[in-house]
DNA sequence: CTGAAAGCGCTTACAG
DNA sequence: CTGAAAGCGCTTACAG
């Protein structure tokens, strides 16, 4: 092995230094090139861009952040409730979307597991100049300490945190009302008229929206109102709430359930009981991953493009460390994925 | 918004000089205590952590990594096969172990996407110094190319790479045969005796272990080779492999299915087929995750530790960055859970 | 055991 | 448009 046992890298780089005399410059010059500043004549700018290409330069990062008082790190901070987080594929989605994101820009994406114990140590570290900024993802009000932090460093929601706030806070986030309405919606459009729902946690913004969508788009039909049941996006959960659905009424003959993971426990729910999907009960959901696409029938779904809202959460925590103006508010959109669950 | 606009982070921090004011010594001496440096008084040693925590001092990193040509960074790479990835839970929970471990350690730890079409840049970002290690994660034969970078920087290896080699590799991972042993013995000891196995690619090391482990525990016991049939780790494939399975033969007792995805597509074909699990046909699986604890029955499994793992690659290359002598192989212990697809 | 000094490799006012 | 110089905040031989 030629790993320096000392524990530092020693890969060999040319310095900005070779690369500026190879270019007839000062490296005050071949910095300005790098960073793209504007006032440098276009001949300059080739020669330093050809002796870089020449040597294979690649600016030392830890003394680029020294120098310029930045990091080019970001955050995701992610709760530390383990088991539930990760089972969900959806943060994992996220997170892939903001990694790929990252490897396409000069950013790092690094991932900080908060822990419960203390979550103070987590904000302390990202106030301490650690990052240049945080991408904050949780469906539970712990976000709101996070508030205060986005007064001093850059940071963007995933979900729209609780409580009161102007221009302040800025979140990424698909349109949970128009989702919960565009799935009902869809069962409305294939006939049926008793809809119920298997929300998600009501304690969760988005559970509360996308049962607001669901009701919304019973009320602009003329119809009843459907029989409700709270999950909590597990399989289990939804299965749960599915026989609690039936145990309490069952006349029901189509259902919107908030996510594919807890549509997936229903489906094994109706199944036992003998119903039919989609010819006695229509399901649609929301989230088009692995569960919704492989249930026994594939699921009918709203795609909240979970991969994108990563993405688009890490370019707007770049554009507003870059000091850009970014609106508080960026909508994921959303799409429609008729399958057999609803049509056969 | 107190955010400098100019996109630079203005955090009040005390500087190590400061520190070192206040505790009445140097700033050498002050940072060895920083670094426990062994040659310092223990009076002094308590005086600077005095000065330390009354001043909430915190290092700063870009300094810290210039001066000491470290980054503490640690990049997991990740291939870019996205929606096969991540919609793999194991793939998240080895992050997210990683990731713990990360956050209660010195290190950060970045997510790290490599791109297909040119996978040079990754390998060449990592050498030129940007991380101090890197952890790989694949499946594929991808990762031979990452043999060529262990050599000049530490590299931990989440899936033995092919090819030869010698100590020059490091590697975490389960012992795969004994995982399919497992829970191929498990099903003999209930009585099983005429066992086949779904198994995973047999172009993956984990996917031609595993199938060994089972076959070996068959001969073991003295039973006839049953039947196999090859999956690609997703409920799709495990069903479609299940099927293959049923119209090829159909006289199994049990089967030992490489991964709970595939277990999870597979019952669903037992149930369409009428065959009673466990009655019938009894499976055994390995990953103790979503699949394994939300389908019906529920899976008994070879528990392989997923998160530790990624905990445990994690602290691996921490040791190998700190110059320590680290064993080529690192073994995650496995356990068996046993559910009702085994037992009624 | 401790300190003064050099240096890590960049960026950025300040002049010109 | 370009260069000389200072400085970012630490670590680390080198002396003592």
């Amino acid at each position: 092995m030629t790993i320096d046992t000392s524990g530092r890298n020693v890969p060999w780089s040319p310095t900005l230094e070779e690369v500026a005399a190879l270019a007839g410059v000062s490296s005050s010059t071949a910095s300005r090139v790098i960073n793209g500043s504007p006032r440098v004549t276009e001949e300059t700018i080739a020669r330093v861009n050809a002796a870089i290409a020449k040597v294979g330069y690649v600016p030392n990062r830890a003394a680029r952040n020294l120098a310029s008082r930045r990091t080019q790190n970001v955050a995701m901070v992610i709760p530390e409730q383990t088991a539930e987080f990760f089972a969900d594929p959806y943060f994992a989605e996220v997170i892939q979307g903001a990694a790929m994101h990252a490897s396409s820009s000069d950013y790092f994406l690094s991932l900080l597991i908060e822990s419960e114990h203390e979550p103070h140590r987590t904000r302390q570290f990202l106030r301490r100049g650690n990052v240049d900024g945080a991408l904050v993802l949780s469906h539970h009000s712990a976000s709101s300490s996070y508030r205060d932090l986005a007064r001093t460093l850059p940071v963007v929601f995933g979900v729209r945190p609780p409580g009161e706030y102007g221009d302040a806070v800025h979140v990424v986030d698909v349109d949970n009302v128009a989702a919960g309405a565009l799935g009902t919606q869809h069962l409305i459009d294939r006939g049926r008229r008793r809809i119920a729902t298997i929300t998600g946690p009501l304690s969760t913004s988005a559970g509360r929206d996308r049962m607001q969508g669901w009701s919304d788009a019973i009320a602009a039909a003329g119809l009843a109102t459907g029989a409700q049941e709270e999950g909590d996006y597990t399989p289990s959960g939804g299965a749960a709430a599915a026989r609690r659905l039936l145990d309490a009424d069952g006349s029901f003959d189509a259902v919107f359930i908030a996510s594919a993971q807890m549509a997936s426990g229903a489906l094994t729910v109706f199944n036992e009981r003998g119903l039919r999907v989609p010819v006695d009960v229509a399901v649609s959901t929301v989230d088009n991953n692995v569960f919704s696409t492989s249930s026994t029938p594939r699921l009918t779904t709203v795609d909240v493009h979970t991969s994108e809202k990563g993405a688009t959460m890490m370019a707007t925590i770049i554009r507003l460390i870059s000091g850009e103006q970014v609106p508080a508010e960026t909508r994921v959109p959303i799409d429609l994925i008729v399958r057999e669950s609803t049509v056969l």
